[in-house]
This record gives C-alpha cells, structure tokens and sequence, in this order.
DNA sequence: GGAGATTGTGGATAACTGTGGATAAGAATG
DNA sequence: CATTCTTATCCACAGTTATCCACAATCTCC
C-alpha cells in the first residue's frame, strides 16, 4: 500500500528520486500521468493497464469523458527507474504540475502523485480544515 | 481492547517506545495517521486496511473526496516495531501534533492517539467541562 | 525482600538513500 | 564524415536510517 508524504529534489536534468518505501510496491516501470488538481499521478504499470482499460469503456458519449481521457493517454508517459531510484520526467508534465526544485510524493493507496511543494501545503491545509465533516460521513459509513 | 494513558519520550531521532500494555494487541506492523483534534491515531495494520478501503471507495468525483483522501493517506506512515518495542515517527506527523520531548499514548478501544502533553491536559480538561452535556446525550441514547 | 525478567531510553556502528557530477553512447546538424 | 548537442549509464560522497547493544529503572513472582 503507498502511503505517506516524501519531499524530493529534482534536479535540472529532470531526474527525481522515487521514495525508497515505494520501489518495492511500484518496481521498476511507471507510468506518469497528468492527474487532476495540478499534480501528476505515477501508477505501476498493472495498476495503469487496469485504468486505461477502465478509461477506454468510459464511452465516447460525454464530452468531458473524451476530454479527460485525452488527457490521461496523451499526458502519459512510460519511465524506467534506473539504477539509482530515479525516474526521468518529460518537460511537459514539470510544467502541468508546475514542478521545481522541491517536489511531494504523496502515496495514496495504489497510487502517487506529484506535487509542487507549496502547492501541496496549500492543498492539505484546504483539506484539513473540511476533516471533520468528511470524517462524519466516513463515520456513518461504519468504520473510524 | 485498547485502554489507559501513557506518557513516553520521543527522543531526538524522532523514535518512542509503545505502551508495553499495546504491544501484543497492535502486533508489529502499525499505521499511524493524523488524528482530527492535532492529534494522530496509530492503528494496527488490519484496522488501517478496513479503512483504507472505505476511503478509497470514496471515488474520484468530488473535490473534497479526493481532498480528504489524499489528506488521511498522504498523511499516514507504516511504521514498523523495532526490537526494542519503539517505532519511528516521520516528521510531518510529529509536526501536525506538535509532539515535543513528552507524548502521551492514549488507548481508545481500538485505535491508540498520541498527544503533545500539554495539548492533551488541555483537551482532557476540556472535555470533562462539557462531560455532564455530554453525559445527557448518552443518557438519551438509552447507553450509561 | 530478593532474583530474575521486562521496560524505557540512549548511544554506536553498519547499511542504505538521495543527490550531484563524470563519462560514454547515441542522435542531430552542417 | 566530423562536430555538437542531447540522452543514458555509471560512480562517488554525504547524510540519513536501520540494526544492534548497553544500562538503569521498574515490575513480577516466588
């Protein structure tokens, strides 16, 4: 299971360490993604060919489907992590998630995003202060 | 079950010994997450996957779903015991409950919270204030 | 009460991780 | 074909983390 939050530097080559808790779980092919809210999403490949299947039976009805699924195929890229932990991100995902030196890795259940450092502050603190009311809806749904 | 109040030193290495009373019924795998009053919840891993699998049933769609989520997982750590019955903390969970020197492990039935000590004086004081309040509301419920 | 086990805490050492840079291989250009 | 620029592979080092050991204080049980 991904969890937990690690700060990385990127350097100006655009390589960036992948938290070492998460080799294991997302080995050694990733996929990264534009994901939504401004950071990218990096899945290991199962998990990825699992949501392209899902995305691909979406249905070419909606117009926002077809727009998001655009988004996903065309903003993906495959990444080796290389010998050292590394994974080399292309420039156009940097820029969607407005990347810089110091980048989030957030792991959420099966997945990781990327943020922007002071983009993910403000996003956690914006998400903190709803807690409790999301926490009484997960209340009533059993648990917690 | 989980009960009792502990006080313990986090040393400067950011590890704390676990309530010697905890350590069977947590076993050697926890996950500890940010707690909703600046505190955090450490469960045992079985607890935490029940969870973690009602948050991510939550679904992609809304907003605040996806803030909340990524808030509980991004702001959760595996933590495994050591041979000395301590785990290590990661530092933004310490920061979210501002633990200094002295934490204080409180068992509530199958969660466990760890409080800044005087944060917990205060909380506790608190809450005994409203306890007659409070007391009316269970009395209704049919409880006590 | 006393011997032995358990617990809480601090520190030392070895292994690993994150990062920068160097070199080699490949692609593009004139 | 030679040269330049980009991309990939490799190595090196510092800082961090994990593992182990030590010891005093407390608790347990006879």
């Amino acid at each position: 299971m991904l969890i937990g939050e690690f700060t990385h530097a990127l350097d100006d080559k655009k390589r960036i360490s992948l938290p070492s808790k998460f080799r294991k779980e997302v080995g050694r092919h990733v996929v990264v993604t534009i994901g939504l809210d401004k950071c990218l999403w990096l899945f290991p490949l199962k998990t990825w060919q699992k949501i392209s299947l899902k995305l691909a039976n979406l249905g070419l009805g909606q117009a926002n489907n077809r727009q998001f699924t655009r988004a996903m195929f065309g903003g993906a890229g495959e990444c080796e992590v290389d010998s050292a932990g590394r994974i080399l991100l292309p420039e156009y995902l940097c820029d969607h998630a407005k990347l810089r030196a110091k980048v989030v890795f957030v792991g959420i259940h099966d997945r990781v995003e990327l943020w922007n450092e002071r983009e993910w502050q403000l996003h956690k603190k914006k998400a903190l202060t709803h807690a409790d009311q999301l926490a009484e809806k997960l209340g009533n749904l059993g648990t917690l």
